[in-house]
DNA sequence: CCGGATCCGATGTGATACTG
DNA sequence: CAGTATCACATCGGATCCGG
């Protein structure tokens, strides 16, 4: 949790647009991970998160929050404002699922691309 | 699985809809569980999924097939047409995790919606 | 620093009618 | 029986610009 995030951490892993299972929208799995070893500030997220706009970002945290799955703690002090967001006992629920879920993701996505690739290429032949 | 599919077994539980986490389109959960005691044809499936319309059945179990989880078997006489849906072993393995993520749901479906009723009802207080 | 406002294209979902 | 064709509509994700 100290460390910060790393920028690539979602760039090649957890591909969530090509899998079958997702959490929310788009961005939710990657928040709830983001979050999965303490608070993080809404700047935090947007390291690894760089692909995701501001707005698109902000609507995602949202949802989470209008499901109960994170709270949001702002402060203002002199120093300016602090938006932090941290998972609730529900959101820490999730986890485990998430976790399920991934993993049969990361066992399964070779034999998923490849049924893919396998089924567009036998359309293409039929379209031609 | 010789017994055929209530037509209400998608109709007070697994609300789909209101789940955060969603696997494939919004009825392939309800087609996988179908199909996780055997093999259904086309029309019995539309008896427990009698919302969803033909064009959009037939997109899910393309979305299915398309990602290897369950085959379609195509067989012609003269009593007519018969295809059926089955899972393939890939479409099984999957049956676990989503166990895992419907237990979650139905474990946590009230502390869900409270929060949601919870926020809307906050934001409205804010709007108004 | 943490967003909101606005506009827009892409995608998902559905009703209705029709077909090999 | 097992789908297709067409049209319509809502929601999603994003680009861009603006604000406290």
């Amino acid at each position: 949790m100290r460390e910060p995030l790393p920028p690539d951490l979602f760039d090649e892993v957890c591909p969530t647009a090509l899998s079958p299972v997702r959490v929310g929208d788009k961005w939710a799995a990657m928040i709830l991970t983001c979050l999965a070893d303490g608070p993080r500030r809404f700047s935090e997220l947007r390291v690894p998160l760089r692909r995701v706009t501001p707005k698109v970002l902000t609507a995602s945290l949202r949802a989470l929050e209008r499901d109960g799955l994170i709270a949001r703690d702002e402060t203002r002090a002199a120093s300016g404002r602090r938006v932090e967001y941290r998972l609730t006992p529900l959101g820490e629920s999730l986890l485990g699922p998430l976790e399920v879920v991934c993993g049969w993701v990361r066992e399964h996505i070779d034999e998923l691309l490849a049924a893919r690739e396998s089924f567009d290429a036998a359309r293409e032949r039929r379209t031609a």
